[in-house]
DNA sequence: TCCGTACAATTTGGCTCCGAACGACCTGAA
DNA sequence: TTCAGGTCGTTCGGAGCCAAATTGTACGGA
C-alpha cells in the first residue's frame, strides 16, 4: 500500500531541496495523484472482479470497447483501448482462442480485420460489467455526485490538453534536437 | 490518440446494452478518465523530459522518492513508488550501474538494504525535476488553481478508499472462495 | 498492365512489471 | 542454545507492452 507519507509533506521537502526555484505545487499534486489513483484502481479491479474471470485489465478494456461499439476495425479498437496495434493483435488472439472474440475479413478492403464478440463473449460482459461497475462505485465511494463530475471533467481536460497540444509541445521542447530514441523495443535497422 | 469517441456517448450505449440494470454513470466516468489521463500524462512526460535523460517513468519515480526522502530502506521506496519489491531490485540495479544510486547495508539489521542518491544522481534530479514540473504544469494548463485542488483532492480520496477498505472489500466479494491465482508470473510450487 | 506509394495487420525484439519461490537474517520462546 | 516463524531483498517465470520491420492489400498514374 503506497501513500503512507503525505504528498503535501513531500512538497515541502521538494521546496527545500530546490530552495528558491519555484514549484507548481497544485499541478504537481494533480499528476502525482492521477498516477497513484490509476494504479490503485487498476489493481483493485484486477484483484476483485477481473481475476475471477481470468481477464487482465487490458483484455477487459478490449472486450468492453468491442461490446459497446459493436463490430469494429482493429485499428479503431486499439486506439479506443489506448494500446498499440501490435499489442492488440496478441490480446485479440488470446481472447479469440478462448472463444470470446471473433475476427472477420472486411468485405471490401482486404487489409482490414473486423472484431466482434461471440455469444460467449457477450454473455461474459453482461455478467462481468455490472460487477466491474459496482467496484467503480466502490473506489469512488468517498466522492459525492458533484465531486465525481468535477474530477471526471478535470481529467478530461488533462487528456484533451495532451492530445491537442502535446505533440507540438514536445517539438518545441526538443527544438529540432535529436528525437531521442526509445530504450526498449526493436532496434532500427540502419 | 484515444478518445475521439465521447465517453458520454459510450454511456448511452452501455445503458442500452444492459437495458434495465442501472449503471453508475458518474463513477464510471471517473475511473475511465483516471486511466486515460494517467496514460496520457505518462506518455507525454516520458517523451518530453524523461527520454532525454534516458529515464523511464518508473526509474524517475524511484529517483524522485529517494531524492525527496533521503536514504531509505528498499521496501519503503517500493511502496512509495507504487511498484513491487521485485521490480525495484531491477530498477535499482540499473540506476546503480549508471552511477545515480548507491546501496548500502543496514548497520544493524542484515536483511535490510539502504538506498541513496549519488552526487551524480542528485545533480540529475536538480536538473530534471524542474523540467518535469514544468510539464506537469503543461498537462494541467486547462485547469485553474481551484480545479487543480479539487481534482487532486478527489483522487486522493479514491486512493485512500482503496488503501483503507480495498482488502476487506475483496475478501467480502470473494467470500472465502478460491483466491483466484494470477495468470502470469511464477507458478506455485505444488 | 505494371509500378510506386499508402496504409492495413502482423511479427519480432527488447524491456517492464508482477508475484511466487528462495535464501539470508532477525527474534523470541523453549 | 536451538530453532520455528516472520520479514527482508533477490531471483525467476510468465505475460504485457511498444515500435520497427515485415507482409499483404488497395489504388492511382504511367
Amino acid at each position: 500500500m503506497p501513500g503512507h507519507r503525505s504528498i503535501t509533506e513531500a512538497e515541502k521537502l521538494v521546496e527545500a531541496k530546490l530552495g528558491g526555484i519555484p514549484i507548481r505545487h497544485e499541478q504537481m499534486a494533480v499528476v502525482a495523484n492521477i498516477y497513484r489513483a490509476a494504479s490503485a484502481v487498476r489493481q483493485h479491479l484486477e484483484n476483485s472482479v477481473l481475476r475471477g474471470s481470468d481477464l487482465t485489465w487490458t483484455a477487459f478494456v478490449v472486450l468492453w470497447v468491442v461490446w459497446v461499439w459493436g463490430e469494429s476495425e482493429t485499428r479503431h479498437v486499439a486506439e479506443e483501448a489506448g494500446i498499440s496495434k501490435g499489442t492488440l493483435t496478441g490480446v485479440a488472439r488470446t481472447l479469440e482462442s478462448r472463444g470470446l472474440l471473433r475476427r472477420a475479413d472486411h468485405p471490401t478492403d482486404g487489409r482490414l480485420v473486423l472484431i466482434s464478440l461471440t455469444e460467449r463473449g457477450d454473455e461474459l460482459m453482461r455478467r462481468v460489467f455490472p460487477a466491474f461497475n459496482e467496484e467503480e462505485a466502490f473506489v469512488t465511494a468517498q466522492l459525492d455526485s458533484g465531486q465525481c463530475r468535477a474530477v471526471a471533467e478535470g481529467l478530461r481536460r488533462v487528456v484533451l490538453q495532451v492530445e491537442e497540444h502535446g505533440e507540438e509541445r514536445r517539438r518545441t521542447l526538443l527544438d529540432g534536437a535529436a528525437p531521442a530514441p526509445r530504450r526498449s523495443g526493436r532496434r532500427p535497422k540502419s
